[in-house]
Formats: C-alpha cells, sequence, structure tokens
DNA sequence: GATGAATGAGGCTTCATTCAT
DNA sequence: CATGAATGAAGCCTCATTCAT
C-alpha cells in the first residue's frame, strides 16, 4: 500500500464515480428531456448524494457536455472500428451512416439523448466535427463526392441525422434507406449508386459489456 | 359610443398588446436564447406589467409557440408570394428555400429565434410541415425529384435550413448557393440543374412595415 | 382613485413592507445575533414570505445596514432633541453619552442589535460619525476640550459605547456615570467637572408609538 | 527507537502541525475576514488535507479561539517583556499601549485579524482581561490613576484599541500618540503628563524569528 | 384591463463532518 | 496520522403564478 498505490486508488474510485455520474445523465435526460433533468435527478439516478455531484462537475451543463462527448466518442469508435476495413469515402459514409442509424433504432435511449442535446451536439468541437469533415475531403478531391464548402456538407448529413434520431426518440419510424440514399445524392453521388450503397444491409456492432452504452442500457433495465 | 363600438376599440387594443407581447418575445429569445428568457423579461420588453402577460397568455411556452407561428406564417407568407408566379415544383423548391436563407440572412433577429426554437420548430404541425410535403409529393409524382417518403425528404429540408440558421445566428457565414444544391441533389435533381437553380440570384421580398418582422426589428434598433 | 392615488397606495405599502422586515430584522439580530440570523428568520418574523424580502432587498447584509442606519437615525433624533436647548458642547456630549446609555439599558433588544453589528456600526458614514465630530471640533476650537485629531476622538468615545453595550446585551452591570466621567476626561474635560457633569441624572426620551423602537418593542413582546 | 523516542517524535509532529493550521487561519482571516474564513481554506493554506484539520481541533471556531489566544498571549509576551524594567503603573500603560499600537501597525497582518475578530477578542478570560485590571488596580490603589470600576476602565483601554486596529486594517492613518493621550487622560492622568509620555518614542520589540508573528509573516510573503 | 406586490414551490450551492483507504 | 471522496443538512435564490387595488 504505497503512496501512490493509494492515489492510484483513488484515483479510480473517482473515475468510477465520474462514469457514474454520466451514466446517470444519459438516463435522466433520455427519460425526462434536457430541460426537464435536474442536478437531483442526476445524482439519484447515480445513486449518490447530490454533493458528489459537485465534486465532480461545476454545473449540469458541464456534465451533459461530458456525457454528450463520451457517448459520441464512443459510438463513433463502434462504427469505426465497422469501417476500417473500408477504403473507399462513398462506402464509408454510406456503410458509417446506415451504422450510425442502425445503432440508435437498436438504442432508443441514446436517440433520446442525442435528440435532447439538439443541434448543441453537433457544435464545432463535437465529434462530427472531427470526423466527418478528413473522410468528405478525401471524397472530393478524389472526384467522388461533388466538391462543396465542408461546413456545408457535414451540417446537412449531421442535421438531417439528429432530425431522424428525434423522430426514433418520438417512436415513428424512420427509412433509413430512403434517408442515406439522400444524403449521399445530396453530396453528388449518383442516384443509382447512392441507391445501392444505401440498401447494403448492416450488421450491427457488437457492443462490448463495459462500454457506457451497455452500461447504461444495464442501469435502465434494472429500473 | 354604443356598446359594439366599444367592444371593437377593445378588441383592437387587445389585439395589439398580444402584438407587442410576440414582438417582445421575438426579442428576449433572441438575445438570451430559448432557456434564459422569461416572463419577466418579455413583459420588460413590451413595457408592460408582469400581470398583463397573464391577460393574454396562459403560459411563456404558449406565448413563444404562438410568436414561432406568426413568424414562420410570415415568413412563409412573403416567399410564397414571391413565388406565386412559379409553377414548376423544382424551382418553388430551390427559390424557396434561397429565399428562405436570404431572409434569414437579412434578419439575423430571426436566425436567433429560430435557432433558439430548435428541432421543436420543425415539428408536426409547424408551417413547414404544412408547405413542404405538398410542394414535394407533386414533383415526386411529375417525376422531377426522386421518390422518397415524404418525412425523409421533409427533415433533411427543414433541419439542414435550422443547422444554417444555427450557423447564420452563431455570425459564422453560409454558403446559400452551395446548401440549396446540395439539398436539391438529395431530392433527386440533376447535379447541373441543381446548380444553376441554386445560383439564380434571390431578390429579397418586401417587408410590409406593418409586418411582425418589420415591427421588431424597430423596436431592437429603437433598444 | 386616479392613477396617482393608485401609485400612492402602492407607494406606502411598500413602505410598510420595508418597515416590517426592518423591526424583524431587528428582532431575529437581538435574538440570535448576527450570525444567527438568517433571512428565513427575518421573514417568518415579519410574518411574510421569503420571496417578499427578495422584493425589497438583494441581500441579507443590506437589510440588516438599513436597520442599523434607520435605528441609529432614529435613536440620534431622540438624543438631539433631548439636547436641543443645551449650548454647551461639554453638556452636549455629557449629556448625550449619558441619554444614549440610558436608553440603550431601557431597550436591551436595541443593545443587543448595535453590539451584534459590532465595529461596523461605527464605519465611516454612520450616524455616530455625521454627530460626534462636529460637536468636538467645536468643543476644541473653544478650548473645552483637548486638541486631537476627531478620528480618534470619535473612536474613543463610540467604541467604549459600544463595549458598553455589549455587556448591557450579556447583561453585565455598566457603571454608566463612570464611563461618560472617563469619556469626558479622555476629551480633556476637567476631572471634577467630568464628575459633575457624569453625574448629572437622565431624563429618558419619550419614545412616540410610532417609531421604529416601540413598534419593535410591541412586536417582541407580542411574541 | 525506543517508544518513548517514538512518541516524543510524534509529539513533535503534531505540534508542528497545530502551528502551522493556527498560523494559515491568522493569514486566511487576515485575507477573508472571520465570516469568509472557511475549513478548507485553512487547510489549503497550511497546505494539508481537510482530515488533517480535524485531526488537531474539532471545530472551526476551536481554531480561531486558540490562533487569537496564541497570538494575543505572545503579543502581549513582547510588550510585557519590554516593560520588565517599568515600575511605575502609568507608565507602563503609556508604553503598554504605544507599543501595542505600534506592533500593529508594523504587522498589518495581526491588525486585520484582530479587527476580524472584534469585541469577541476582548470578552472575559481574554488577554486583555488578564493584563489590564491588575495594573490599572494598582494605579488606583497608588493614586495615579481617578477611581473607578475596572470593567469601565478596562474596556475603554480595549475598545479604543480595537477601533484603532480596525482603522489600520482599513490602512487609514492612526494617530498613536494622540489615542494614547487621550486614554491616559481618561485614566485620570494630568494632561501635560498623559502628552509627555504619549510622545515618547517607541522602540519595536524585537521579534524572534520562531514565533508566530515571524512565522505567519514569512507564510505570508512567501505566497 | 392593467398593475406590481406577495407568494412559495422548486431547484441550486455550500460547507462542516464522516469515514474508508 | 494523513488523505480526500462522499455525504446531506442548511441556506440561498429565482421565477411562475396569484390577487387586491
Amino acid at each position: 500500500m504505497r503512496p501512490d498505490h493509494r492515489s492510484a486508488v483513488a484515483g479510480q474510485r473517482r473515475e468510477k464515480m465520474r462514469a457514474r455520474l454520466i451514466e446517470a445523465a444519459l438516463l435522466v435526460v433520455a427519460a425526462k428531456g434536457l430541460d426537464g433533468a435536474m442536478i437531483d435527478d442526476v445524482a439519484a439516478a447515480a445513486g449518490v448524494s447530490r454533493g458528489s455531484f459537485y465534486n465532480h462537475f461545476f454545473t449540469l451543463q458541464e456534465l451533459l457536455l461530458a456525457a454528450n462527448r463520451e457517448l459520441a466518442q464512443e459510438l463513433m469508435g463502434f462504427v469505426l472500428a465497422e469501417l476500417a476495413a473500408t477504403d473507399d469515402p462513398v462506402e464509408k459514409v454510406a456503410h458509417g451512416l446506415s451504422l450510425f442509424l442502425a445503432l440508435a433504432g437498436a438504442h432508443p435511449l441514446l436517440a433520446r439523448f442525442a435528440a435532447g442535446m439538439g443541434l448543441a451536439g453537433l457544435a464545432q468541437g463535437s465529434v462530427a466535427d472531427a470526423v466527418l469533415p478528413p473522410v468528405l475531403a478525401r471524397g472530393m478531391s478524389e472526384g467522388r463526392f461533388a466538391a462543396m464548402p465542408l461546413p456545408e456538407a457535414r451540417d446537412m448529413l449531421a442535421a438531417t441525422l439528429l432530425a431522424s434520431l428525434a423522430r426514433t426518440a418520438r417512436d415513428e419510424m424512420v427509412d433509413c434507406t430512403a434517408a442515406v440514399a439522400a444524403l449521399l445524392r445530396g453530396l453528388g453521388v449518383g442516384a443509382d449508386e447512392a441507391a445501392r450503397l444505401a440498401a447494403r444491409p448492416v450488421t450491427l456492432p457488437a457492443i462490448p459489456p463495459d462500454s457506457l452504452v451497455a452500461r447504461t442500457e444495464a442501469v435502465r433495465s434494472a429500473s
């Protein structure tokens, strides 16, 4: 039990509490909406005291942003892992969008959370902002996409996906194939290729049991 | 001064107060965001007392929805008036999107309000929901647009426009031509035609001085 | 019921609530000490809601300062009224100090409040600061007091009185005659004259029933 | 390393920690005032953890009283050492008051702390209460001071000194000579002798480098 | 209708204290 | 002993809503 061991243990516990709060935030926002979420709710959902919240975050906003960031990073990780073998930018975008929508359909909790966060989740610095522009740029430079400013392209994809999430969150049906095909066309992909790529069936990525998504689902189904 | 004259005068005053409150709501939401807006702020911005607010609306939510509705109706009216002479659905959509973005660019106040209202402003029953589907349906049936479910098409247009408004509200530049061209391609319009239609210069619709938009700008510049 | 009448009535009501809060503050500080006083206590003691407090004061500190100021002004008014006929600065100071101590002895509530406020009550801008220096200056220029800087003289008088109030507040006996005589000597008055003036019996000033002091005593005895 | 050696070492460490906390308390109260001081501040200023505080004191109040007591004892020790050679009670009081004011002037930190503690620092059982009455009693019995109750005399001296400290703490100038002369006159000393004694120049007592005062200054200047 | 004082539920934040490591 | 995360009681403050004038 040397000092560095002590502090390592302390750091792990701290990290664990932070993770619990983030899971709780996902659950609460999914259940009561962004504006219905309160610090007390989150603390209660995490099974900790009100004060513990303040030991880790200054404001609810800060926690929600952290949750949004971690969630997006994790999802993006799953999607990118699945796309690792794909080299063509058009296929990458097509399959990526489909995978993303499939994930949201399989985990309505996430759809509700993301929809609740709204356009704020797309802001500069978001994960979408980090991942989309490079592949779009490559596709344009290779002539696979029509040339257009990156922000406009990114916004069209991200905002349309977000609208789909919002529909999923409201339990409305979403025609993913049509949505992806339209977006591909918008990027300049030919109608036939767009239709073919959008129609390709997707396999849901495996969700490791210690991931944020899995843990949150576990907590939810337990309650 | 017969009773019906009295009540007519009273009705006019009532209507005027309602209008002032709606203008005030636009200003306040544009300035402080949806969540920062409070009844007191709105009443103060309208130059009336807190109590007067309750003589006209039950909740702030109600006022905001009314403001959103009136604003959207008015804007849509301007755009549709401009499009009255256009019969082709593709041209109608192309020019309509361009006009809408141009209006938002000219009146950042509106962009900020609409961005503040978020995706909620697109919900079922919204003005966008009333206007877009018919013209999209006609375009599809005439073979001018690719066939796709209407909700997906409407969401792509509305959400992408909203993202553009949000960028305008943040004082970022928006490449309207590129955005409109991408959306037209997404709807199935050929790249060349999309580029040509999106590039057509727009004339800002005239804003009648007694319109909500004009009055709000007047109040804003006075303060 | 003309507009100005309406607003006059409103202003009176506002003033009344302010007065009630100030009375309540005196009672609460006297009962629980400066640091024990809380906004809730004051509101409850005034028989009004928590929110009403905030309609009139921003912070408890502000209310306490207002209470201190009003109390000091009123007391000083009683004392000065009694001294109106006295012209000699030495007599004025001697009798004024005695009267003040007698008032405090007769109204322990005030002693407790003033003692609770501590030296802060003597700060620049206080009533003592407004009243003492002129008479001290006159006494010095007439050669009745030893020449010395006014702040030092004022502090000696005010701080020593405050210490006496604190003893009164703790229910200890205070020898007012001795204290006043010592202070007069400190100002440069001869020992004999100091003793004679300090020993002069005082008649308590009449307390008008609508004064802050009287109203506070009434509220206290009612509870 | 026999048990008693171990415990002796432990005792020294304990004593050292206690001293660090007391120094930290002086610094914090001087910087943020009595009511602004919090356990966390003190612990942080001492460079130890919150928990360590509780290993040495039960409450903040206890620490502050200890700090006040140690500080007063130390200061009084410096002053009394300087006065050891003086036998006459009048000279003892005169020089003692002057020394005390000079010390406070040279160490504004102490003035701020003492001013922050307020009249509470003068309460029964305080160091001033232990030191002043005997010398005042002797002076009165020898006919050097006017006869008066000891509490009144002690309060006049202590409260006036405290008011001077408060002025020093607010960075206002204090005319020590005038203040001391007035107090001596108040005690019954003739004006001429009072003026002469108060005007006598004082030599600041030497501050041993391991004293509380010196250590605190050292910590302060290091930060 | 208009006014704005009064209300109080509801949520926020601090900070003294405990306690497992 | 030292540490610092966790706790939760205790206060603070806002703001939607009511209501007498």
